[in-house]
DNA sequence: ATGCCTACTACAAGTAGA
């Protein structure tokens, strides 16, 4: 616990399926200004490398890399540390050509004139696989196999790890509105919800869900059929950290304020604080 | 309910998202 006059720095790392970063260059903007984490995952970027808008957020410090597709996909990685990437691409099927997955290490600052610390992240998003049964859904449970036995390998790495983005999963049934509606879903199934406990097995915390075991703490709410206003929404979107990581936690939530703002995603974003 | 909303792409009442 912080005891009185000990100053602490907060380092602020969050992830957002921001559903185009050229439609949502005003909200992300606004949302770095206001919440100042040192590294903002991004997913659904829906744009080329060439595209990206960058200047709006190098002019507020964030040095930004992202691996980028045209129209679909795209994922981000914006700090203000300094940042190294380290893969642009899922390993395990080299004919894989989505972007969907970009991992670096950051160099973050720490307390006093101590050196940085090494923090690997990765900024993913898991393909949506539905319906159930479909080419689709085969390419989602591949990618969350070889996710695995990917995350395993960077487990054995001794700097903390943070798996964060879209995983296009509801891991249980208090994740999703009305589960009811959405047993055969693939963000529901059973078969992708095995997946997703496997990944935590291996050594991950689904940090969200260790503090916030309620109901309801969702990530996402559909355009349609005014699913906000109805709370009709998802948690799909997850901060995963390694026992490391974990071990520098000090805080975590759901930032669900953007969604109710002017041209939203349809995501909002999910953020945790370290104690450096 | 083959709908509903939003973004993208490029003109198709198209696709994808979840």
């Amino acid at each position: 616990m912080q005891r009185p006059g000990t100053i602490v720095r907060r380092t602020r790392i969050a992830t957002w399926n921001v559903n185009s970063i050229k439609a949502r260059t005003r909200v992300v903007t606004r949302w770095l200004e206001a919440e100042t984490p040192e590294v903002l995952l991004l997913q659904e970027t829906k744009c080329s490398e060439e595209l990206f808008p960058r200047p709006e957020f190098e002019d507020l410090g964030y040095r930004i890399e992202t691996v980028g597709q045209k129209g679909y996909n795209g994922v981000a990685v914006m700090s203000r540390a300094a940042f190294t990437v380290e893969r642009r691409r899922l390993p395990g099927h080299p004919g894989d050509d989505e972007a969907r997955y970009i991992e670096g290490l950051v160099e973050l600052p720490t307390e006093g004139r101590r050196k940085p610390r090494e923090l690997r992240v990765v900024s993913l998003y898991v393909p949506n696989g539905n319906p159930a049964g479909s080419e689709s859904f085969l390419y989602k449970i591949d990618w969350l196999k070889r996710l695995i036995d990917h995350a395993r390998q960077l487990l054995k790495e001794t700097e903390p790890l943070i798996l964060g983005g879209d995983f296009n999963v509801a891991p249980t049934d208090a994740d999703v509105y009305d589960p009811s509606l959405f047993g055969n879903d693939a963000l529901c199934h059973p078969e992708i919800r095995a997946r997703f406990r496997e990944l935590l097995t291996a050594g991950f915390t689904d940090v969200v869900a260790a503090h916030y075991p309620a109901p309801g703490n969702y990530t996402f709410w559909d355009y349609q059929d005014r699913a906000w206003p109805k709370n009709h929404g998802w948690r799909i979107d997850h901060l995963l950290l390694s026992p490391r990581a974990l071990a520098l936690l000090a805080d975590c939530g759901i930032d669900k304020k953007p969604r109710g703002m002017q041209q939203p995603s349809d995501h909002v974003p999910v953020w945790c604080d370290l104690r450096l």
